[in-house]
RNA sequence: UCCCGGGUAGCUCAGCCGGCAGAGCAGGUGGCUGUUAACCACCCUGUCGGGGGUUCGAAUCCCUCCCCGGGAGCCA
């Protein structure tokens, strides 16, 4: 079908020019012998303006043309001559696709909660505030492929069905394919899991790290950018069940080198959607009031206050704040502690380095002082923990250890100890949750409200 | 999973010391020569979340279940 986008309309058209736009009106306005209807077609955050004068045989279809309806318009692109918008169409004819019951319709040309476009889930992408998220959505996945392609990082596929159930990451969905009514059993009253499709118990990825790691042992530097599966059963604004992380891992490589790649990525993201989402972050900026251009513009270019763990317990020591939870060394710090360094001391973004080992996972390189690892996490205001990541331990003896401790049965992971054994070498990487980026850079409070179909327990539509 | 707060018209909410079910918005009809979530007038709208109980009488009080939101834990 033959059609311009808005979005072209808008920045490349000529007054003058015979157009063809398909699109869903979003309201209508009559007056006597006029009519507008602001059209929207998802491609940009602006809407163009139609207008429908009662001599156009268009003028007849327009009962039929109610807020939700598809139509596709003819008609000549002009300069406006009102204030509002550049450019306007006086329609010569107008195709209704598929009108839309204004009785039945759930989105009127009214303010609607977040919670309630929540649950018209297949409907709400229409609205304006759902149509800036998911372009700012998209624009930052282009810039997350951009950022790394540029600096040589190769994208790996790491599996979404894994027989890895030890990286200490939360619970695990298990996947099966035997008959649920009559699970096999084996002699001690388990399922049995031989019998199943693998021959072995499999479930679906918890992180991809593992596996990014022996890709970035071969190919250098790698990234992950995929779905995630976490079974816990969190019920708040910041956790999905369903969700897509991020996970950039590079051979021969610090933590500092860790840190680096963490705030320069961060830096690029926030740059890339001030060129390419601004009017979705000043729409969001003007409605919602969480997030704001000069905020970003800010993020974009500040670099980020780095405290190790010992420095961040000391801090909140000193602090006069009544916490709920304590605050000591070798306990980790909770969300209200992280509230309190990113919001009332730093002001922004900071990076917690070197963290006891005891609170962190096996695989985080041990340091020279045996107490810590070189681990680093990413806090920003509002959301919490945003980023983590860590220098990988390479020690085949160091890691061995640990692994241990930590009980975790290493017959099924000599692959992983296979690495630290052939070409061992320093490497590091970082998880980064893509939705709590979305969240962040958009404002939104409901992480729920920066994924088209959100998964969470007892929370599954479509 | 725990702690709070909610569930009343399509939406947002008032009514809650028991006594006839309300408002704004949306929708409909009419008016208005350029509107910007237009404006003005009139009209329509109910399983008061479900079930049980107390009472002459329950949206209102009690019990219970379900759902939603906020916070916490776990984490990204």
């Amino acid at each position: 079908m033959q059609r311009s986008r808005i979005k072209n309309i808008l920045s490349d058209g000529n007054a003058g020019q015979s157009i063809t736009v398909c699109g869903w009106v979003r309201t209508r306005r009559e007056s006597k012998g006029i009519a507008f209807i602001a059209l929207s077609d998802g491609s940009t955050q602006d809407t163009l303006q139609l207008v429908i004068p009662e001599a156009a045989p268009a003028f007849q279809k327009l009962t039929h043309c109610n807020t939700g309806a598809a139509v596709k318009v003819t008609g000549l692109l002009k300069e406006s001559p009102a204030q509002g918008q550049k450019f306007e169409v006086e329609v010569s004819e107008i195709e209704i696709f598929g009108d839309a019951d204004p009785a039945a319709y759930p989105l009127q040309k009214k303010g609607h909660t977040l919670e309630f476009l929540r649950e018209i889930g297949h409907l709400r992408p229409r609205t304006n505030t759902f149509g800036a998220v998911f372009r700012v959505r998209n624009i930052l996945a282009k810039a997350v492929h951009e950022f790394f392609q540029s600096r040589g990082f190769i994208w790996v596929h790491t599996p979404i069905i894994t027989a890895s159930d030890c990286e200490g990451a939360g619970d695990l969905f298990t996947i099966t394919s035997l008959p649920l009514e009559r699970l096999p059993a084996t002699a001690d009253g388990a399922v049995d899991f031989s019998q199943d499709f693998f021959g072995k118990q499999a479930y679906l990825t918890v992180s991809g790290q593992l596996e990014a790691e022996f890709l970035a042992m071969s190919l250098g530097d790698v990234y992950t950018f995929g779905p995630t599966f976490r079974a816990e059963n969190s019920n708040t604004s910041r956790h999905l069940s369903e969700f897509w992380m991020i996970e950039p891992e590079m051979a021969f490589a610090d933590l500092k080198d860790d840190m680096q790649l963490a705030e320069d990525f961060f830096h690029f993201l926030c740059r890339r959607v001030l060129e390419k989402g601004d009017s979705e972050i000043a729409f969001l900026e003007k409605f919602y009031k969480n997030t704001s251009v000069t905020e970003l513009r800010d993020l974009s270019e500040k670099p980020f206050v780095h405290i190790s763990y010992t420095d961040a317990i000391e801090e909140l020591e000193k602090s006069k704040e009544k916490f709920e939870f304590p605050v000591k060394w070798g306990l980790d710090l909770q969300s209200e502690h992280e509230r309190y360094l990113t919001d009332k001391v730093f002001k922004g973004p900071v990076i917690v380095t070197d963290y006891p080992k005891e609170i962190k996972a096996f695989y985080m390189r041990l340091n020279p002082d045996e107490k810590t690892v070189a681990a680093m996490d990413l806090l920003v205001p509002k959301i919490g923990e945003i980023i983590g990541g860590s220098q990988r331990e390479e020690r085949l003896d160091v890691l061995t250890e640990r692994m241990l401790h930590a009980e975790i049965p290493l017959e099924n992971m000599q692959w992983y100890l296979d690495l630290r054994r052939f070409g061992s070498a320093p490497h590091a990487g970082f998880g980064l949750g893509f939705e709590r980026l979305v969240q962040y850079v958009t404002g939104m409070h409901n992480i729920r409200d920066v994924i088209p179909c959100p998964r969470a327990p007892q929370t599954i539509k479509f």
